[in-house]
RNA sequence: GGGCUCGUAGCUCAGUCAGGCAGAGCGGUGGGCUCUUAACCCAUUCGCCAAGGGUUCAAAUCCCUUCGAGCCCGCCA
């Protein structure tokens, strides 16, 4: 790459700062699969990876973690779940069942086509589910050390947070073991040596249970203790936890002073914004899904629309502008095309552009090689046309603008109605001028020759030529347009539309 | 109320940490053997750097104030 004064991708910027703290460096991420995990989601998920290839990339040792909050409790029934998950509420979501009824639990139902869908960009973490973490026991030492500092604790919340903690709370939550919700018990007492915890709980238990397995820290305390146990010295995350008072400062307090571990390395990031509709949330369904992106552009396009920002900067992102991203990327040659690269990057050898052009006048996928083949792409690479071509079929059908659709109307449009004598005169003397040997901008010559001959503007014969093919006064450039139709046909209608 | 981020060309944004002639891409415009119409190539235009003040030889950049936008502070990234 140019150096000079050629400013440095983020992702370098945060490498280089980090770089000489440590020998090794583990990049931590999480997610709580609690609804369908969206491109906001996936901004904390790529930002990190983003870090970690530049780290790499400066020949640090680093690794990439994703935990999943698999033990987290199903806060409520939100808008996209049946009733019936009532009384599910509280629970952790690895033990609730899945709404689709074909997964191991509800977590794995969103977790899954997530991690699915960072194979297919790329990405590949080590994955954690904290409810392993917790049952393997990995959690029993700080936990221990959570409950014998509950005072200390408590006053670094309420000192940090502003926030009042009432008398009898505990850093940790435990599991009823007959009603099995997290969020209804109270811990009232522990046993040092043999490591369990005494609860009562709302719906009338009360029982002793060991701490392993058997509940989790609460939030705050658990995010400082995860980071000791997973050596997490870099870690993005939402401004959210940003603020003042905020989990990551109390994160901070609690980290250094109960587990004598210093705090990762903090990576602030921005919301996505879909155009239109406000901040995505899963609790609100405000939400594209990682997946429904991917069907819409090739995954080193979806890399690029996150990693070219910085992670500072909101993002608003407007589907039916996709077509500008994708060219955006194929032009690109910087540092955040080459962090967006995936093992599957394919070049592209036609224009996105084209192809979404091309595919509204074919019917089927040989029509459409036939298409590309008469506008002029002789020899062009198959593999990366068809995902393309996949993309952009899903493109148009859910996200395009009316302004780049279009439609060759199968018979003569009743509009021709509206167009002029000379208009007429035009399109019939264009079809007699065309002969096989044309090509395309032969053809698109040929339309300004014809224009002057009828004594019409270029612009005039333009809309009468895409009237007559498209029913509209618009369409893609003409000359290209018409080589890529079939000629016979293309002859036929100019005749047709060309007669009174 | 407290706090965070952002405001630079028509659009999307670099550049601000470490002050040194305002940048890129897209769009627009003009060309590409008489050719504005969604491919492609070349060239080119575009600015009260949100406003006001301060520091400085020098400010988009540092400091203060104001305005505007978005957001966070009850486990939504």
């Amino acid at each position: 790459m140019s150096e000079m004064d050629e400013s440095r991708h983020w992702a370098d910027v945060i490498a280089e700062n980090v770089a000489a703290t440590r020998e090794k460096h583990i990049i931590a991420t999480g997610i709580t699969p609690s609804g369908s995990i969206h491109i906001g989601n996936l901004r904390e998920v790529l930002t990190a990876d983003g870090a970690y290839r530049a780290l790499c990339d400066a020949g640090v040792d680093a690794e990439l973690i994703y935990i999943g909050d698999t033990f987290d409790p199903l806060r409520k029934v939100y808008p996209f779940l049946p009733d019936d998950y009532a009384e599910h509420v509280g629970k952790p979501l690895y033990a609730i069942p899945c709404p689709c009824g074909n997964c191991a639990n509800y977590a794995e139902h969103y977790l899954m086509p997530f991690l699915e869908s960072l194979k297919e960009l790329d990405i590949a973490p080590t994955v954690y589910r904290a409810h392993e973490l917790y049952g393997n026991g990995d959690f029993v030492p700080a936990t221990m050390k959570a409950l014998r500092n509950r005072d200390k604790i408590a006053a670094i919340l309420e000192e940090v947070s502003k926030r009042a903690i009432p008398a009898d709370w505990s850093p940790f939550n435990v599991l009823c073991e007959s009603c099995g919700r997290i969020t209804t018990t109270q811990v009232t007492g522990f046993d040092e040596r043999r490591e369990t915890v005494d609860y009562t709980c709302d719906c009338g238990y009360a029982g002793t249970v060991p701490v392993k397995g058997n509940g989790k820290l609460t939030w705050r305390v658990d995010w400082a203790a995860r980071w000791g146990i997973l050596g997490v010295t870099i870690e993005p995350f939402g401004k959210d936890h940003a603020t003042r008072g905020g989990s990551y400062d109390t994160g901070t307090r609690i980290s250094r002073e109960i587990y004598g571990y210093e705090p990762p390395y903090p990576i602030i990031y921005e919301w996505i914004h879909l155009k239109g509709k406000g901040a995505m949330s899963s609790s609100t369904g405000v939400t594209v899904t990682i997946s429904d992106m991917l069907r819409v552009m090739p995954p080193e396009v979806l890399r690029y629309l996150i990693i070219k920002t910085k992670p500072e900067k909101h993002i608003d992102f407007d589907p039916s502008r996709i077509v500008e991203l994708i060219d955006e990327y194929d032009r690109a040659t910087g540092r955040a095309r080459e962090l967006s690269q995936t093992e599957t990057s394919l070049r592209s050898d036609i224009p996105f552009t084209h192809i979404v052009t091309a595919l509204q006048i074919a019917s089927d996928p040989d029509g459409f090689q036939e298409v590309l083949r008469r506008s002029g792409y002789a020899a062009f690479d198959m593999e990366s046309v068809q995902r393309r071509m996949e993309n952009a079929l899903n493109w148009l059908a859910l996200y395009a603008p009316e302004s780049v659709k279009f439609e060759v109307q199968e018979t003569l449009p009743p509009v021709v109605e509206s167009l002029t004598p000379e208009q007429r005169r035009g399109l019939l003397l264009l079809a007699s001028g065309i002969s096989d040997d044309l090509t395309a901008s032969d053809l698109h010559d040929l339309v300004y020759e014809v224009s002057e001959e009828v004594g019409i503007s270029g612009s005039k014969l333009f809309q009468a030529i895409y009237i007559a093919i498209l029913g509209k006064k618009s369409g893609p450039r003409a000359g290209y347009f018409m080589a890529s139709l079939d000629r016979e046909f293309l002859l036929k209608r100019l005749r047709e539309a060309g007669r009174e």
